[in-house]
DNA sequence: TTTTGCCATTGCATTTCCGCACGGAAACCG
DNA sequence: CGGTTTCCGTGCGGAAATGCAATGGCAAAA
């Protein structure tokens, strides 16, 4: 049963019980009509309709025809009513992966969007893997280091998180200031897990620190931060970090090269929808603090 | 909603997670399956996949229209094998419109078509005003006259209804055999009530024996035949009801004039199918005696 | 890393489909 | 009873949908 459309066709004819109607409502000609009815039958084998001077009237096979037409034509009524609202409303899942590291600055973000627009359904990932947009694993991704350049993505610029180096004041008096990076000697430092590590500031460490100096490694930066915060040694923390609570010294004030460029990527496909736009929105209007402050 | 065939083809590549796939199945090209995916999406103002090299992903809205395609998909084979099936099977209702008076030789022949045809549920019509075969009113008619010239139907010769005059034994008994036409006079008819009968018979009758002569008159044959075995009087019965038990003499042999040729009347849309085929097989099989008998 | 295969996309040629106009027939209406 | 309306049926020219083939991109295999 290919060509959906003919029994769309026959459906009108059916109900309206005359070619004339049906042309009308179907905003096409008649005799386009009498084709599509004379197709179908020559198809089915059967005749749909008898054919008389004031019109056409169902047989057996055009009522079957009609009531389940009837169904069709409702049912796809409805998915057009839902598929259309469905652009223009907020709800249903909002999948937003990011890399790890900033729960701390998204989640009470996240969580006001989600006061918001009670009918979104939040799904915030930091797995290793990158998530792929293109194939519709999510919605927003927050991306570091060089602009992405996929072709299907719609990136713009979202934060440039400066980092500097921190150190707990209980360091600082026991081990005193360091002057970095002319003389690092006998200091200890906290650092990322990752070897290969993209981050600015890591490839930079990787560069200046020696290894051994090295004392501490977490893939966590709340670990990393914990251990800054504890005195195990000197280590890089974004700048919004700092008004947490705790005794921090600035070591090294943030320099341009250990700046981390973040990029709010969607896919195409999505990014014009209004839970899209709606949530970038919000993304941006409650981190406006923040950009000013790193500019 | 219009275009259900966009809907089919969206379906498909939400099914199989390719256009190229799509394609094949719906028996098309590729290029047609991006345009109706990329009509429809525009019409709906939706995403309904999401592009990438891999193939098609549905979004949200793509995977709605799955589930709703999907059933209809499912209905329509449904609808298309019980339309094909009804073609050829003997089934449903069968409407048999007729004169009125041949009951008492067409109810046992119906009587034993159903029970070969168990399925089929027959009406039998003898209305006084013309049932209408162009409007779906009957599949099979049976008609007196003149051979019917509507455009629209199958007619093909049926039976040929010798009508004879007969009385009761008792009748001519009492009033003696009467020399028709010569000498009637004293003699008393049973004839039809209906006053403008086009049936030969009829129509002779008319013409041929004074009003005041008919001294009973009724729409129904059987109580026609009834007065007649009564001895009321003389009256014209078919020549296929005489082997009826009754003490019937043959006043005066059938006339070619006064026969009556019947037909049977299909319309055009229905003469094909199988059922309405089955029952003027079945009907001619078991009206042959009386065609050998009446040629 | 190179190769191979699969897949979407796009411009161009073609065919199919559609609209138009005319004809004809039946019913409706004073 | 004749004019009028409302249908359906069909040939023909044009337009829209389709098929074709070339292109490019990505990913898995070698």
């Amino acid at each position: 049963m290919d060509n959906w459309d003919e029994i769309r066709t026959a459906y009108q004819v059916a109900r309206l019980g005359t070619v004339s109607g049906a042309a009308e409502v179907l905003g096409v000609h008649h005799a386009t009509v009498i084709r599509h009815i004379d197709a179908l039958e020559k198809r089915l084998g059967v005749k749909l309709f008898q054919r008389h001077t004031r019109g056409y009237t169902a047989t057996e096979a055009g009522q079957d025809l009609l009531r389940v037409a009837q169904a069709t034509d409702d049912q796809f009524s409805q998915l057009s009513a839902r598929i259309k609202g469905r652009g223009n409303e907020v709800s249903g899942e909002l999948v937003v992966t990011t890399i790890g590291g900033l729960s701390q600055l998204l989640v009470p973000i996240l969580a006001g969007f989600q006061a918001e627009y009670p009918d979104v359904q939040l799904r915030y990932l930091t797995s290793m893997r990158l998530f792929r947009l293109e194939y519709g694993e999510a919605h927003v991704a927050i991306r570091a280091g060089s602009p992405p350049q996929q072709p299907d993505n719609v990136v713009q610029p979202f934060l440039t998180l400066k980092s500097a180096i921190y150190g707990s004041r209980e360091y600082i008096d026991r081990y005193g200031m360091p002057d970095i990076p002319n003389r690092m000697a006998g200091h200890r430092f906290v650092g990322l897990d990752d070897q290969a590590s993209r981050a600015p500031f890591a490839q930079w460490m990787r560069e200046t620190v020696p290894a051994h100096q090295v004392v501490f490694r977490s893939g966590d930066t709340r670990a990393v931060r914990q251990a800054v915060l504890s005195g195990v040694g000197m280590g890089f923390l974004g700048t919004y970090e700092r008004t947490d609570g705790g005794d921090l010294v600035e070591v090294h004030p943030p320099l341009e090269e250990w700046e981390s460029r973040l990029w709010l990527v969607t896919h195409m496909d999505l990014h014009r929808t209004t839970k899209v736009q709606a949530f970038l929105k919000y993304l941006k209007d409650h981190t406006e603090h923040l950009r000013d402050e790193v500019v």
